[in-house]
DNA sequence: CGTCCACAGGAATGACGGGCGG
DNA sequence: CCGCCCGTCATTCCTGTGGACG
């Protein structure tokens, strides 16, 4: 039986098909997509292949450090070679296993053992537990089940400044207790200053290995993405230029690979939802844009109330986005949004705080300067269109409400 | 020069909701 | 169900500080 909204979707879903088609498959540009060829990273591949090679034989493999900018392949190159030298220890009939833990994503100690334990086949609570007593069922475990276990830490300068490096010590030692399983660890780290935060002892049996991970140079990145569109696109979606400006627009940035494949990934996309049979440099431009906004939107959306409502308070100072509106004034503007909303007002060392979390995360820029005798402050600014501030807080409940509410005490004298 | 403002931002501590094992 | 530990967010208390003013 036919509802009127079928024919509506028909229409929507044939227009759709009749389309030039530009994906071939759009899955290869996703960034968690691990290509089987890794262009310019093939020493890399090979050096952490010969590092990680004892494993199949039954001994430890050295732990590794490794170095280098977001996008440099790091990630890619481990989760590479983890995977086939995980199947080749199957081939063999061994219990080679890897653990891929994002220590930014995990966040905690507890979850990161949390992963380390479901590696190797027990679970534990998502909370609730001593760090100990998982620790030690993991131990346990690993030994019982006489399991070689790799487990690789990404981004794991955010574990240590978030947690510091018991675990991570105490994880370098766990081969000391165990008979026959047993565990070496791959750390990588985007901040190459990550060093001097850990202790020595970690530092030097977590780099019995070192690599560095240099940027990707532009013709590098046009490499990777030429090899990728390949995989994504059907023949003659790019035009020419399509590629070399988005490695060229990376490039300048930061040589960061995951970036420039979202770029040509979004400005596609972009070209098949207006219609057009082909890439073209335009719709790299507009992607850059895009990208940029939706990051924003979706960050501010996701912001608690009261983060809320201090970059709420800076939107309301507009003389601010001139001069920059400073602590103190902010706090007054979000004490008095407190009392309009009858929430609970926080402190203004918490503001303070929520205000560098804003700049940190983009929303907010922030600078500390000082007025001699007035004072030492931080002078705030929006850094993003108020148009977009506005559209997205006034979707909130509780903000919403205030959307075009002025403050009193700004209304009154300096 | 020293003073002293208006905060910055570190450290310790507490309240709270969730989840254990016994 | 209790006592305990967890992570998160917030408060309290604190020491530190760049530079215009006197």
């Amino acid at each position: 039986m036919a509802l009127p909204g079928d024919d509506l979707l028909d229409s929507v879903f044939s227009d759709f098909l009749i389309r030039p088609k530009i994906f071939k498959n759009r899955e290869v540009l996703r960034h968690d997509f691990v290509p089987a060829h890794l262009p310019h990273r093939e020493e890399h591949i090979r050096h952490l292949g010969g590092i990680l090679a004892p494993a199949l034989r039954g001994s430890r493999s050295s732990n590794v450090f490794i170095y280098g900018k977001p996008g440099t392949g790091k990630t890619a190159v481990v989760r590479y070679v983890l995977s086939r030298l995980v199947q080749k220890g199957q081939d063999m009939g061994g219990s080679v296993r890897g653990c891929y833990v994002n220590c930014r994503v995990a966040g905690t100690d507890y979850r990161v053992l949390a992963s380390l334990c479901e590696a190797v086949g027990i679970s534990v609570p998502f909370t609730g537990l001593a760090k100990g007593e998982v620790f030690d069922r993991f131990r346990a475990a690993l030994d019982a089940r006489r399991v070689l276990l790799v487990g690789v830490f990404d981004e794991v300068d955010a574990l240590v400044r978030g947690q510091g490096d018991a675990v991570l010590y105490e994880l370098t030692r766990i081969n000391e207790g165990l008979r026959a399983g047993k565990f070496s660890i791959i750390g990588i780290s985007n901040d190459l200053r990550f060093k001097e935060f850990l202790d020595p002892r970690v530092l030097s049996s977590l780099s019995e290995e070192e690599v560095v991970f240099r940027p990707y140079t532009a013709v590098e990145l046009r490499d990777i993405l030429l090899e990728r569109a390949r995989l994504a696109f059907v023949e003659g979606a790019l035009s020419e230029g399509v590629l070399n400006l988005c490695a060229a627009l990376d490039a300048a940035e930061q040589g960061d690979a995951r970036r420039a494949l979202d770029l040509l990934r979004v400005a596609a996309e972009l070209a098949e939802r207006e219609g057009k049979p082909c890439v073209v440099e335009e719709h790299v431009r507009q992607a850059q844009e895009k990208i940029e906004q939706d990051r924003v939107v979706e960050v501010m959306r996701t912001l608690p109330l009261h983060s809320k409502l201090v970059l709420f308070s800076v939107y309301l100072m507009k003389k601010a986005d001139v001069s920059g509106a400073v602590t103190g004034n902010i706090y007054e503007v979000y004490r008095e949004l407190c009392g309009q909303l009858a929430v609970e007002v926080l402190t203004q060392r918490r503001v303070s705080g929520l205000i560098s979390e804003l700049d940190m995360i983009g929303l907010l820029t922030a600078r500390v300067v000082s007025f001699g005798r007035y004072g030492r402050t931080k002078k705030v600014y929006l850094s993003v269109p108020r148009g977009v501030v506005r559209n997205v807080l006034a979707e909130d409940n509780w903000v919403g409400r205030l959307i075009s509410y002025e403050p009193k005490c700004l209304s009154r004298g300096e």
